[in-house]
DNA sequence: TCTGACCTGCGA
DNA sequence: TCGCAGGTCAGA
């Protein structure tokens, strides 16, 4: 599920609504999902802790509460929602946490591909290329980063390792916007090319926030809404539809067996 | 660099 | 019943 815009939406909205706030209790559900930590260990060392930040690195959340800071990546369909009857708990819920005004609030993941971390410094996502949207993200940076690949533009945009927090989506939508084939090599890409590119991913990425992010299937904010972005694709999910501007037609094909969509006709 | 496995639910 | 889904990683 989610990449960035959706991390940014659902910390936004954590932000809002649990910040500055004690956590009394953490329910926890044994799974494979606690990566460097038992899932007890992490309901135990923090409650009674407050709640000082939020912030979001790539694809990755990380809170900050007193001396601790639990990491959280949500796969491909991990959620966050607030309990809005005390009634409600849905499926597939891995953390409980319970908040000084009797709040609850849930980590939900169906497929169980998300990944729940706790550290006692702030991870420094060493082996993250950098955020698209952070200051370090720069146009220079950019061209050297495509000029060492040796991989397709595609699969360039999507690895973590090279910039973190684009994901199948925004890849589609961002090639789109530039005017790229995504079957390019990353290292064919021209200067100008590189620099529409560099602006479409941060264009695309800041629509997407705007928006609430894009729900496809699971996704929902944290007040349990659907993002809006769906309503503003041009490429994604639109296979044989006509191109916004060209006409031609979208087509999909598979790239590193993933679901890729473009316009053949103007993205060269 | 690429493929398959990890999971579950949904729609065709 | 089968294929597919927004991600990541080990192993080939």
């Amino acid at each position: 599920m989610p990449e960035l815009p959706e991390v940014e939406t659902i910390a936004r909205q954590l932000k809002k609504h649990y910040l500055g706030k004690v956590i009394t209790e953490v329910k926890v559900k044994p799974a494979r999902i606690f990566i460097n930590c038992k899932p007890e260990e992490f309901s135990h060392l923090l409650v009674n802790k407050k709640l000082k930040g939020i912030d979001r690195y790539g694809k990755f959340m990380i809170w900050k509460v007193d001396g601790l800071f639990p990491v959280f990546h949500l796969g491909m369909s991990g959620i966050f929602i607030q309990q809005k009857k005390k009634t409600m708990y849905p499926k597939h819920i891995h953390v409980s946490f319970k908040f000084e005004d009797n709040s609850r609030l849930f980590f939900q993941d169906v497929r169980k591909f998300g990944k729940i971390f706790l550290y006692k410094r702030r991870p420094k996502f060493i082996d993250l290329g950098p955020d698209p949207l952070a200051e370090n993200f720069t146009l220079i940076n950019f061209r050297k980063l495509l000029n060492l690949s040796g991989v397709g533009i595609k699969s360039f945009l999507m690895d973590q390792h090279r910039i973190a927090g684009i994901g199948n989506i925004y890849a589609n939508e961002t090639l789109y916007l530039a005017g790229i084939n995504p079957f390019r090599p990353a290292k064919s890409i021209k200067p100008r090319e590189a620099e529409k590119l560099y602006q479409a991913i941060r264009y695309i990425l800041e629509e997407a926030i705007s928006h609430f992010g894009t729900t496809y299937t699971a996704y929902q904010t944290v007040e349990g809404n659907n993002g809006e972005n769906q309503n503003f694709l041009k490429v994604y999910q639109k296979e044989n539809e006509l191109c916004e501007r060209c006409g031609g037609k979208i087509i999909k094909v598979l790239i590193n067996n993933r679901s890729t969509f473009y316009c053949k006709k103007c993205q060269k």
